[in-house]
DNA sequence: TCATTTCTCAAGGGAACACTTGAATAATGA
DNA sequence: TCATTATTCAAGTGTTCCCTTGAGAAATGA
């Protein structure tokens, strides 16, 4: 008991966990599935990988406890373990924003001049929310829409937004959001819209930081891409 | 801007966080930390490695910016940057623990059989503390109650603590603290008292929890070793 | 049953990491 | 100024990591 032995052991397992997240490519992996489940083929798009390199990123990410994997015909749909996880995520992402001075830099290289895009903060658009006032567009891919989302928003996937920017009600703000603070396609859609005479925002960070803060969402582990709202279930 | 280069690169930068706490010995050096400020020597003695291994650590961590230092003659004092890199660190420990599955014999193996250990809560503790029905002991090193400790505890050192214990006020209740839920010293405490007869608990979790919740905590960025308890400043 | 799709595993080469030893640097006090 | 103390740096060695390629499993549907 208390031996330097098993205290090194200890810790090597918590040093465990921290080599799950040492690597970028497995940073990524969690961001995206911090979205919801997704299986294998998918995340390996996502990351730009192949899928051999990005099933063994997978399994250094199932065996640290991080991930679980549920198996659907031949289909295995990885997905955070907890919570528990994603807030492990987003402590990690603040401390590095925070602390580590290269940082801000890459994030700016990243997401690109960020003139004129105003950010409207949650407490804000939850208000609006209730008095109508706004439309709400989730620009991340559908099958992330489909795995959960802000309740009232509408899928407005980032690839098709130029063609669909007509189809958005008149005269109303838009308010897009995405994945957390450093995904692109928030900031992108505002450009898109304000090149279209729109007055739009970008909501601060994204889907889970909304969902985890406990404002209304529409969650679904609804497994195979039903895109349209079923209820309205707050959770 | 949103390209995959450099996308990489943040990411890649998120993963030199977690890079920073991908080994175990550095993982120990931040859970001595987030008790208080210490200088290379005495981090060394604590987790048992040269002073230069030590210091190649320390500056990894301080590199990935989770460390700042101050330097006092020719000592140089290392520090958590912030209280984020606390919760980081917390946050870390908890995923391991609730998924990590061998974590949890890892943990049995170091702490030894904890039968008879009963643990007491925060709230129970800070209510006892204001009726005085209890009497508070810090089993860590001195250094570190210097640094910070619960409002009302005594230092007492694990080093001390069979010498001592005939000088605790009788026939009260004991309750003992560490560092954190993986910190022996509390547990052993325990164990002495009970040998010696007397009512013993360990507190929940140890320092740095009960201050980041919010209880009364003297708190002394006090540079070199006071011992004594300075005022009662509530932080 | 057999081909297909999807995923995992194993081997291999180049890169990065952990710890040791021994020398270099920085502040202090005689 | 010079010896002392505390810390950092640099070189060296064995280990681990990352990604690729190609082969092996697991469920499906003809």
């Amino acid at each position: 008991m208390g031996s330097r032995a098993s205290k090194d052991a200890l810790f090597d397992g918590f040093a465990e966990v921290g080599k799950a997240l040492a690597n970028g490519r497995r940073a990524e992996i969690v961001d995206v599935l911090a979205q919801g489940e997704r299986h294998v083929d998918e995340v390996a798009a996502e990351i730009e990988q192949s899928v051999a390199n990005t099933s063994f990123h997978l399994r250094v990410l199932a065996s640290a406890g991080l991930l679980t994997t549920r198996r659907n015909g031949t289909r295995v749909y990885y997905s955070l373990t907890s919570a528990r996880v994603g807030a492990l995520w987003a402590a990690l992402r603040d401390v590095a924003v925070v602390h580590h001075g290269e940082l801000g830099r890459l994030a700016d290289a990243y997401l690109g001049a960020r003139d004129g895009i105003d950010e409207i903060t949650r407490d804000e658009l939850a208000q609006r929310l209730d008095t109508g006032s706004v439309v709400v567009i989730d620009v991340r891919p559908s099958a992330e829409f489909a795995a959960g989302h802000i309740t009232g928003a509408r899928s407005v996937p980032f690839d098709g937004l130029a063609e669909r920017v007509r189809a958005l009600p008149p005269d109303v703000e838009v308010v897009a959001y995405c994945r957390g603070p450093f995904c692109v396609f928030a900031d992108e859609a505002v450009r898109i819209l304000h090149r279209n005479g729109r007055a739009a925002y970008r909501l601060e960070d994204g889907f889970p930081e909304w969902q985890s803060a406990g404002f209304p969402a529409v969650s679904g582990p609804l497994p195979d891409g039903l895109m349209t709202d079923p209820v309205g279930v707050r959770r």
